[in-house]
DNA sequence: ACGGCTTGGTTCAAGTTTGAAACAAACCTA
DNA sequence: TAGGTTTGTTTCAAACTTGAACCAAGCCGT
């Protein structure tokens, strides 16, 4: 096949895309960096475990929910934990595991972090969208990491071709990022 | 105020939109590195210099299509450089200037891999977007991308938060990333 | 022409990410 | 139950990103 080019609406599109998801993530993590002190990824592990029963999570299922690689996630943890954040705890089910537990001045930090960070999202994203764009935004982004997923550990069918790796969910609940 | 938390809506978009965002940079990243040997944004450079004028751009200008700051460039640049698909000239009208120039061996690489990414780009995205979900997500991006500039040089008026910086926009022409 | 401010780029160190390799414990299965 | 595979996590080096600091060249007003 010839490769089907994008369309100008699709260039379009992915053009937009690229430009607001860069500035949108570069913004939010100079304001959590600041008033955090930590990049946008490591406030959404403390805010992960926050919302987990007993404030903590198996590594692999806390990467999982992130959508991040397991060393990704050791090496924030690593960190969070030299902060005093989080602490890792052995596994007592399955002596390979660790669990990450966020701490007392964990949930402090993310207390005291949360309102800016929220505020920011709200302020760069939702305040300027209107009521069915956010619709349209969960129902497009929705779609899109599902089939990121199923695709999966892709058996490369015929002649698929095996991009992307990671692995399912086990969501959380409530709050923010 | 109270801070003004997400509603229910929100926070699925949210979760949504951060999960399909790592996926997908992680997939394109991927797809790109295994067959491009570089990671998106370096295409992304290579892309942009071979649809402007005379293949070359400032490093400023194309700092500013890209969404990217100077220092990311001059980094990116100089392994594209090492790689000898792009070279520097100077500036001849602003002695402090270089431009970044696409060389042949630079065209090459991108016309062998262009195909081969626009095609994940599609797989993974626009075949699971009806077109009218192009429509939205365009629409949707090009005012979040939009606000995030021009709050730009903010100069903190009265209670703003100044989160960003970056600067403004001088697009270039049509293919792919 | 001089000093000062702004602009275009680079440099450097510290921080983060990647991917492959290493480990160890859990799980088969013969 | 020994051996082989899979699973959970860390380690390590190389690659990339960040932000502040720096340097030069333009720009301006005097």
């Amino acid at each position: 096949m010839t490769t089907r080019w994008l369309s100008p609406e699709e260039q379009r599109a992915w053009r937009a895309y690229i430009a607001a998801s860069r500035l949108l993530e570069d913004a939010i993590d100079r304001q959590l960096q600041q008033e955090g002190g930590m990049p946008h990824l490591f406030y959404s592990v403390l805010a992960n475990l926050s919302d987990a029963p007993g404030r903590q999570l198996r590594m692999t299922d806390l990467a999982e929910t992130l959508k991040i690689t397991r060393s990704r996630l050791t090496y924030a943890v690593t960190r969070l934990e030299r902060d005093g954040l989080v602490r890792r705890e052995s596994c007592s089910q399955d002596k390979r595991g660790s669990v990450a537990v966020l701490t007392d001045e964990g949930v402090a930090v993310l207390e005291r972090t949360a309102p800016g960070h929220v505020e920011t999202v709200r302020a760069l994203l939702f305040d300027r969208l209107t009521p069915e764009q956010v619709g349209q935004l969960e129902e497009i982004c929705t779609g899109i990491a599902r089939g990121l997923q199923d695709g999966e550990d892709t058996p490369s069918g015929a002649d698929g071709v095996p991009w992307l790796r990671r692995s399912s969910c086990t969501p959380a609940s409530s709050a923010e990022s």
